[in-house]
DNA sequence: CATATATGTCAATAACACTGACCAATTAAC
DNA sequence: GTTAATTGGTCAGTGTTATTGACATATATG
């Protein structure tokens, strides 16, 4: 065996990054992201709703009068997908369609009040676990934490975050 | 209303945090888990496979010997879902299942050769792409993501996460 | 009018998870 | 040694989220 192949470092990590830090960063993510989005399960539960409901809610509420055919370029899934719990949310009274008055192809999404009172309480129960994680790990882990967790998100998507792009250059 | 509903900052956020800030950490977790993860589905699919799949083969690969039981502890799933994918694993010939010799009702779990190259392949992908977020971030923000990640961990589990615990005090 | 776009819908399928009910082997307790 | 608990597996049924493919409708654009 060569020596560029001992102990933790591999042709796949020139510098100086070991696997076994690799594998805390899979793991953190993996068990971090479990957590995070388990805190809000409990009240889609107790609306017969799951995650794809959350996640059309949420965009929603931060993008007032999204086109469906936008929806589906953040979410990435199909129109078919999207559809069936759209129309459960739609019926159900969380979210107000409304046809384009420009082009009248396009259906223009709202939260109805209903539905803006379901997204304050799912985002406050991940707000309020970001914010302790965020309390206990200081500004500057805060930074660190917001620059990486940007890296891994594709180019084209970056700009879709909300928030300021404070270190985009 | 009274000012302390005012712009941006609410009852739930007692601090410097405004609801933007948490806002877009929420969507920066949604962005990045879904482009992290995004990596290794290629290489699932052209084995017929999929996320479930890829979380045994991990654990498994990360603790060898691990038994069924405490596999279902780490992914919180129940044994019949757990036992629909290791089947196929098994079946396929990617994981051993060796009886305990000291208590013959549990079943120790390895990963066969197969499943070693596997599990690289898998953990490769998602590597190269965390180094690449990692370099471009410099290491006190990786130090800042660390400590964040840890923070949004359940404190059952932290431990549970590969890496030293560099900052538990 | 022809074509492209935006959206919706029907049908079939699959991955991944759940609950509930059992069974078998093994070990631990009385 | 019989009973009880533990570990693991399995069968059946269900539900959520996603897929692909085919087709329909309304509108906009050329």
């Amino acid at each position: 065996m060569s020596d560029q192949q001992s102990r933790g470092r591999s042709r796949a990590n020139p510098l100086f990054l070991r696997d076994e830090d690799l594998r805390e960063a899979i793991e953190l993510l993996f068990f971090a992201y479990r957590d995070f989005t388990g805190e809000a399960d409990a009240v889609l539960e107790s609306y017969g709703f799951g995650r794809a409901h959350h996640r059309i809610i949420y965009f929603v509420g931060a993008n007032a009068g999204i086109s469906v055919g936008e929806l589906l370029t953040i979410l990435k899934i199909t129109k078919q997908s999207l559809s069936r719990v759209l129309s459960q949310l739609v019926e159900e009274g969380f979210i107000d369609q409304e046809t384009d008055a420009e082009d009248r192809r396009r259906r223009r999404l709202y939260l109805t009040d209903k539905g803006r009172a379901l997204e304050s309480e799912l985002t406050l129960r991940q707000s309020r676990h970001i914010a302790e994680a965020y309390r206990h790990s200081g500004a500057e882990a805060v930074a660190g934490f917001r620059t990486v967790l940007r890296g891994l998100i594709n180019e084209r998507d970056r700009s879709r975050v909300a928030g300021r792009d404070s270190e985009t250059g």
